[in-house]
DNA sequence: TGAAAAATACAACTTTAGTGTTATTGACCT
DNA sequence: AGGTCAATAACACTAAAGTTGTATTTTTCA
């Protein structure tokens, strides 16, 4: 038996995810509440299987609930339900410890056939979802700030990144290793850094995920 | 009128595929190959709107033949056709340009249902295969190797990555510089590096894409 | 073609980082 | 009670990194 919660804040469609869960065998639902807050509180109580969070709640929303649940309880499984599949709410859900996405257009076909794609390890979610998932996935998340050095000075800076000496990449470059010193001084002054490490944090740094 | 080619070395599953096309409204199989270097060769003349591509083709691979036409044709759309989903071959296509991932399992509509998705703009893909995608996209990537080191070696460690000089650190934590350094040299021993810059590649670089 | 930007090179100097060794204290384990 | 390990600290020394300044050649581009 899988116990699923719901919290949704819209009472239609709160009443019908729960007489679909309740209608299917080997589902049981275990809750269901309007709000962030109270589900919060009974299910740190009584985890649930997999939860089925909305994102736009009255008060905290599904994001913030999935993030302090997952810290209490790994285990637990959230499918997010929503209207809209923006980039941010998609992000930031995975980030809290999502792992599915349903859009509340779904057919209750979709719904169950995601919990079960859920319950067997699976992350059910729309191919557009998955799409935004994998092209931010691709992002080198470089920043802008790259563009200020030249070819050399990046050149430069992918070396030290890789932890090469400057005789090393003075070698490698076959220029001298004052030259490299010089180059890798102007990259310091136009990055505002003063050392290796730091420039290599504000270029290759990544801040997502 | 969507153009379709296939590339897949198995006679049976290539025809079939090939019929399955040629008989859906709207698409039309523009080529249906057993190699990757003869698909490689018309597609590079002749480019179509979607490839299906397996991956285990003899002589050069799936995931090298898209790597290659998705420089000539980055408009090109390609879906991997499997019977394995480990990670490294999800992983590859996934670098190299795929943006879906169908089983060889999957049924007729399915694989109608997934060229239709991707014309929309959409990745196709397992509920496994999108979850593999999210976890290592979650994952911090973490190498082993850090649980040789203490938890204050662990602490130095990620200010070490920030940046932070001896003199700071040991300020932070209120103790001595010198202790400061006697930590990190244990951290460079166990890891066997020479120098910041190498232990925090070692720990927390990120070799996958 | 002429000015600006980039790449090259050398030097003197300061600061930080890394190596080797030794020693004390407290925590934990058996 | 004794042994191991982690954390603390200090000192001497070397190596590498970072700073500042000047200067020449090559590229690029308006």
């Amino acid at each position: 038996m899988i116990s699923i919660a719901l919290i949704e804040d819209n009472e239609d469609i709160r009443e019908s995810f729960e007489f679909l869960i309740r209608s299917t065998k080997g589902f049981e639902c275990t809750g269901a509440f309007e709000d962030a807050e109270t589900g919060l509180e009974f299910l740190t109580a009584n985890p649930a299987d997999i939860v089925l969070m909305d994102i736009h709640l009255p008060g905290m929303d599904g994001i913030e609930c999935v993030r302090q649940l997952k810290t209490i309880h790994p285990e637990m499984q959230f499918i997010m339900c929503t209207v809209f599949q923006d980039d941010v709410s998609v992000f930031n859900a995975l980030k809290a410890g999502a792992t599915g996405y349903l859009l509340k257009t779904d057919d209750a076909g979709k719904v169950i056939e995601a919990i079960h794609d859920m319950v067997a390890g699976g992350s059910p979610m729309t191919p557009q979802i998955a799409r935004r998932v994998i092209e931010s996935f691709k992002r080198p998340i470089v920043n802008d700030t790259i563009h200020l050095l030249t070819k050399r000075e990046t050149e430069m800076l992918g070396l030290l990144a890789k932890g090469f000496r400057y005789k090393e990449i003075a070698d490698k470059l076959c220029i001298s290793a004052e030259t490299v010193r010089k180059h890798i001084n102007n990259i310091y002054q136009k990055l505002q850094v003063q050392s290796r490490i730091e420039a290599v944090n504000k270029i290759f740094g990544l801040k997502a995920f």
